[in-house]
DNA sequence: GCAAAAGTGTTGTGTCTACACCCATGT
DNA sequence: ACATGGGTGTAGACACAACACTTTTGC
């Protein structure tokens, strides 16, 4: 069957679209495109395009967001899942590919006039199967949160621990305490302090200490393993 | 973009593989396949297959192995990832989609002659990028056991700790304590006595009680939450 | 009684939450 | 001095591993 020449003709169409999250405003925002043309022309969708020969998915989504919403700055991207419903493009037969990407808190990246940010939590009516998506991708990125150290893609490179809270209790959706928050990202070692403070606020207050991360790549830090081998 | 009808005729052609896994002699061992066609012809493979118009990705999985290794007791299947890498195969440009699906232990589905179980610890050469697939699907496996009741899915409807123990040990690849085990399944409710025994084996010992998994359905019963919410 | 296999009791350790308290700064 | 915001100390709850011990069977 990998040689039945048949199927290739038959071959769907394949794009790729990526739910590309930040914390703004002390919301967790999703960056959103206004189609032009159809299917849904004049509603919002994720960026997307198509997959290109000779490239890889996230080389495809990589070039799609930096030529179309001109995001280059991502600081973590992974794959989350390719939908397949046959219905799901009214015009043709097409599979997506889905990815998860963050931009930090600091970037504010320019955007062409057809892209805006929105609040995850009020989404308009979004094309395709997107929604779904957006909902799945905020899902992967609360759970990371609790068992990895992906905060590092959505902070600034240097930040207080109640800026950290800000963005923790926006991508979570709950309040965080800022002293549970600090014990166990330093137990952890995912925090190192950069022995800068910030300086206080107008109305006074304690000077902050910074932080930083101590890796700026995706690590799993908490090994989760109820299960894990005996010590001997 | 969506609607550029130059891609429509470049688009790649899309496959689907299974790393079909169970737990066979104490060992956790995935379903192979004898290529009869190139590429890799005579190597090793996973089951695959081309998706077909009007069918899903999960839908045309179960297909291909419904169809060409007689697998239908899958007690559990999720999507892994999708790979995308250019020369993954050297004839056509082709995206494989990627499943992981389980069998319980105690189902021996009849296989084709040219269909194997091999441990997932001595594996042949593998075509294309299936090794690194396998991989990816035991390390999922391993994961979810910690924090899900994906047990269900490799153990058979009515079992003793000590067999349950087996199950885990061999996905995991290391011992577990019975003890343990016992308490930390029951102590989630993911286990429920069946109010029946085993009888003793031939040299004596005490019958074992037999329990059965509670839901037969994928279920995160850790939710790993460390900055979950606040009680208040 | 003895061996074999299953299951329970108990102790110790580590991690987390919650909350009280202390520290450093501006006015 | 006092308000404001940052940081630490500490006690309690809980989950887990380890291991000793008890129970139930066959011989």
């Amino acid at each position: 069957m990998v040689s039945d020449h048949r199927t290739k003709t038959a071959a769907p169409a394949h794009s790729v679209a990526a739910v590309v999250l930040a914390v703004r405003e002390a919301q967790l925002q999703v960056l959103l495109w206004e189609r032009a043309l159809d299917p849904f022309a004049g509603a919002w969708s994720l960026p997307d395009g198509s997959l290109a020969p000779g490239e890889t998915l996230e080389q495809s989504i990589r070039r799609h967001l930096a030529t179309k919403v001109d995001v280059r700055e991502l600081s973590h991207i992974e794959q989350l899942e390719t939908l397949s419903e046959p219905a799901r493009n009214p015009l043709r037969w097409e599979l997506v590919t889905a990815y998860l990407g963050l931009v930090p808190a600091d970037v504010d990246p320019a955007l062409p006039a057809d892209t805006r940010w929105q609040p995850v939590d009020a989404l308009p009516a979004l094309a395709f199967d997107h929604a779904a998506i957006v909902l799945a991708a905020r899902e992967r990125l609360r759970a990371k949160l609790s068992y990895t150290n992906i905060g590092f893609a959505l902070a600034p490179s240097a930040f207080s621990i109640s800026e950290l809270r800000g963005l923790y209790r926006a991508a979570l959706g709950h309040d965080v305490s800022a002293t549970n928050l600090q014990r166990v990202l330093l137990r952890r070692h995912l925090l190192l302090p950069t022995g800068h403070r910030r300086g206080p606020g107008p109305s006074g207050g304690r000077p902050a200490a910074l932080f930083r991360f101590a890796t700026p790549r995706l690590e799993v830090t908490d090994p989760f393993a109820v299960l894990r081998p005996p010590s001997s």
